[in-house]
DNA sequence: ATAAAGAACTTTGTTCGGCAAAGTAACAAC
DNA sequence: GTTGTTACTTTGCCGAACAAAGTTCTTTAT
């Protein structure tokens, strides 16, 4: 029995990153304020651990203009994806022992 | 479209105690020195998650002497493992968005 | 030009959690 | 009573998370 546990990711262990990268992975691209209702935070808490995702390039951002409005999108990376995989696999082994 | 982010349990958010109960869930009895080389962390620190699950009641102690030395044994109450199945239900649910 | 308004940050300050290291208690053996 | 081992507690530090307040940027109105 080897449990991987330093092998999971430290920026997936806070739930609002998992709730980003989860939405991310099955969105193509959400912007600010669809991630602040799903997630329930206050918009600077949602700024914060969009910008720690950033940092790590596991998310990119696109700022525009919507009805004379600004508008900032975000998108899972290939780098972010891959990580955030690897992050579910080695959850899945730590939990079934596998 | 409804994450339930807030339903995570935070006591198994923590890498240490996911480790612990993955043990416990699959395990009967586990002693101090098993979980403490299992999880490579210092005594002081495993003794302050195992004192965190003990305080929710997730996990029951067992102290006895074996071979004239203390030997202090841990297992998941039924209640421990309830929520955990629980927090990994939830885990499931915002990774595939059910 | 200037002001007002909205969105998306950034800053500030506080609180909490995790950790190592050092200290302590309990019991056994002698 | 002294020593040894295990398990636990205390101390002190550092960093993460958060709310709330402040700031910037651009558009639209005046």
């Amino acid at each position: 029995m080897e449990l991987q546990l330093n092998k999971l990711n430290k920026t997936f262990e806070n739930r609002i990153r998992l709730g980003v990268m989860s939405i991310l992975m099955v969105n193509d691209w959400v912007d600010f304020n669809s991630l602040k209702d799903l997630l329930k935070i206050t918009d600077g808490n949602l700024a914060s651990h969009i910008k720690a995702l950033e940092a790590e390039t596991y998310i990119e951002i696109n700022k525009q203009f919507i009805n004379k409005k600004p508008n900032t999108s975000y998108r899972a990376t290939l780098l972010g994806r891959k990580a955030f995989n690897e992050h579910l696999n080695i959850l899945e082994k730590i939990i079934k022992q596998k």
